[in-house]
RNA sequence: GUGUCCGUAGCUCAGCUGGAUAGAGCAACGGCCUUCUAAGCCGUGGGUCGGGGGUUCGAAUCCCUUCGGGCACGCCA
């Protein structure tokens, strides 16, 4: 289907035309005076210099032709030489009543389908999940989702954190305290022991230990980085121990992962490049782009036209060891090779902005992607307490992504056996479940990514106002409604969705018609929180309409039927839109 | 220092390809449950859009400048 703000343009265009003024001038945004009009046009003051007449005049004119337009109920020129706009009741339901009969709700497919790969931006496996990680894997699954739902070919690819300096690190911290361990013995020839040497709980302290003993003792921070290479070169002790954090960490990684509603295609991370670097270094010396500076194998990467300095990106050590900009290349190797990406999406820290710069810079000119392959990053801002600065429990320690949850859920739970006290544990459970996962995710995406933001667990978990938790009160409102119905021995169908009965139902109608361009655009711009922005709206429109509406205590059967089917419309596009957020809503709660 | 992002109501944030009276939510105050879930709806108060210039018929939005803050600037990720 065209999009709904596009056939009012086109008319708009029309109206220009036939009073001898250029199309284009006709484009058509919605109202920013809601209490004058519907949608406006302000064509006629940016074509006033052009024609050389006053912008109130051409308003005019191009009114005066659109008086009885089939799209239109009311065209009025005001000073300056605005085009104030409604709409007419009929044109508004025709185009609702198609959404409720077209795929996707009108929704078309994309020009181009394109293979998109998404990088969760890798989760460390060198320690437990804490809230930091929540912004890649919210805005990650849902751009996944967006992009899939908009008929684009996706993958997810986690991309955990499992090669670098933090396993070195581990590894030393663990020989400082178990010198007698066999994986330090270079000439022990033995199987080694099927149980990792530590537990989960015991990564989760060795890991912040050794990082602030490396930054306290140069020496520890040396045998750190040289056992990373070690691991890195697959020396046999060092390789047992690192499948040995990769076998304990995972499955915790798997849970946390999952009770988020967040799932990936691929389960791979930096190692899963090692195959690729020879080719990808032989390539990057063969084409003449690295050389040797400071012992180090670099690629320079500055431009004619940057403001600034950009250092050249380091392929390889002087030591030899990769890094993080090389499994990046190594991996955007691999994925343009084996998953022929058109596009790549990066969930990573603004921080990590000139990382990516390098690395996007040294793909394109070393043709390891094509000139028209898009290389994106998405920066998120840095998650802050309440006082502004970063995130820190209670304690000063880092929130564990699982204790969120946790508070989360028991805050729901509390409420919910609050305002029904005849429910039972399970389904209270389960519904606060569900519940507090779009409290998480709608205040995480809600809020523009790339910005710093306040990280508050009582703005998380309160449900009043612009939160989750109101989107699904709407949905079981309606799924309450047509439930009833079903309850009255009806069947639900799809009828004609007829003419708006009054001013509330017709701008819910307007807000349903939003759909397919809200959504064509947050795909485009990689923008969940316009998705947020849009049901927000929406489930705001409903509820006024809901409030003014009975529905069915109708009398009118032919509008109770156009009613309900509307109803289920609304109820399909907020469904989905919070699908695509990902979450979900329950029947009751 | 250079670059970059940001500064909007007491708090958290929208709005930024220039448009008419700058919007939400929270917090405060006041209404609405015998009627499809009151986690809702309606209303009141609250603003020099950091400051100053400029472009324009028109600027929160574009340009310049200034103040304040975050972040990044070669072998961490």
């Amino acid at each position: 289907m065209k999009k709904f703000l596009d056939l009012i343009s086109e008319e708009m265009r029309e109206g220009f035309y036939a009073a001898g003024y250029e199309r284009e001038l006709g484009r058509v945004t919605v109202s920013n005076r809601p209490d004058l009009c519907e949608f406006q046009c302000n064509g006629a003051m940016a074509g006033a210099k052009q024609y050389h007449k006053a912008p109130l005049s051409i308003a005019n004119e191009v009114a005066s032709h659109l008086q009885d337009s089939r799209v239109f109920s009311e065209v009025t020129a005001l000073a300056p030489g605005f085009l104030n706009l409604k709409l007419k009741e009929s044109f508004v339901s025709e185009y609702v009543d198609e959404m409720l009969r077209t795929e996707k709700f009108g929704l078309e497919e994309p020009d181009a389908v394109r293979t998109i790969v998404v990088d969760y931006g890798g989760a460390n496996v060198a320690k437990p999940l804490h809230v930091g990680h929540l912004r890649p894997a919210i805005i990650g699954e849902s751009i996944k989702r967006i992009s899939r739902y908009c008929g684009h070919h996706v993958i997810g690819d986690v991309h955990l954190g499992d090669w670098g300096l933090q396993m070195g690190l581990i590894c030393m911290e663990l020989k400082r305290r178990n010198p007698g361990l066999p994986y330090f013995d270079e000439t022990y020839t033995g199987a080694y022991p099927k149980e990792a040497p530590f537990t989960l709980s015991d990564l989760s302290e060795l890991y912040p230990a050794a990082s602030q003993r490396a930054k306290e003792d140069p020496a520890f921070k040396q045998e750190a980085l040289l056992a990373t290479v070690k691991i890195q070169q697959g020396v046999r002790g060092y390789q047992a121990l690192w499948e040995h954090i990769m076998a304990v960490s995972l499955p915790d990684l798997k849970r946390n992962y999952a009770s988020l509603n967040v799932s990936f295609d691929l389960w791979k991370g930096e190692s899963d490049a090692k195959p690729y670097i020879p080719d990808l270094v032989a390539h990057l010396k063969a084409s003449g782009l690295a050389y040797e500076s400071e012992g180090a194998l670099v690629v320079d990467v500055k431009e004619e036209t940057d403001t600034r300095e950009i250092p050249p990106c380091i392929v390889l050590k002087s030591d030899g060891a990769a890094l993080y900009a090389t499994t990046d290349l190594a991996t955007i190797w691999d994925r343009m090779k084996n998953l022929h990406a058109d596009t790549i999406i990066y969930l990573a820290d603004k921080r990590q902005e000139m990382h990516f710069l390098q690395v996007f810079r040294v793909a394109k000119k070393a043709g390891i992607v094509r000139e028209e392959t898009k290389l994106l990053h998405i920066p998120f801002g840095t998650m802050n307490g309440k006082d502004g600065k970063p995130f820190k429990t209670r304690d000063g320690g880092v929130m564990r992504l699982e204790d969120l949850v946790h508070e989360i859920n028991e805050e729901m739970y509390h409420k919910i056996v609050e305002s029904r006290h005849e429910i039972d544990e399970t389904q209270a459970r389960e519904t606060a479940r569900v519940v507090g996962l779009s409290a998480i995710k709608y205040g995480d995406l809600s809020n523009q990514a790339a910005k710093d933001y306040i990280f508050d667990v009582d703005r998380f978990t309160s449900f009043e106002g612009d939160t989750g938790p109101y989107l699904l009160y709407t949905i079981v409102r309606i799924k309450s409604i047509l439930g009833r119905y079903r309850e009255m021995g009806n069947q639900v169908q799809k009828s004609a969705i007829r003419p708006a009965g009054n001013g509330l139902e017709k701008e819910l109608m307007i807000q349903l018609a939003g759909f397919n361009a809200m959504m064509e655009s947050a795909c485009e711009e990689s923008a969940p929180h316009k998705v947020c922005a849009y049901l927000y709206d929406l489930a705001n429109a409903f509820n006024k309409f809901y409030h003014e509406t009975k529905i069915l205590s109708e009398e009118d059967k032919e509008r109770r039927d156009s009613l309900l089917s509307l109803l289920m419309l609304t109820l399909g596009v907020l469904e989905t839109c919070i699908d695509v957020l990902g979450f979900s809503a329950p029947d009751r709660m």
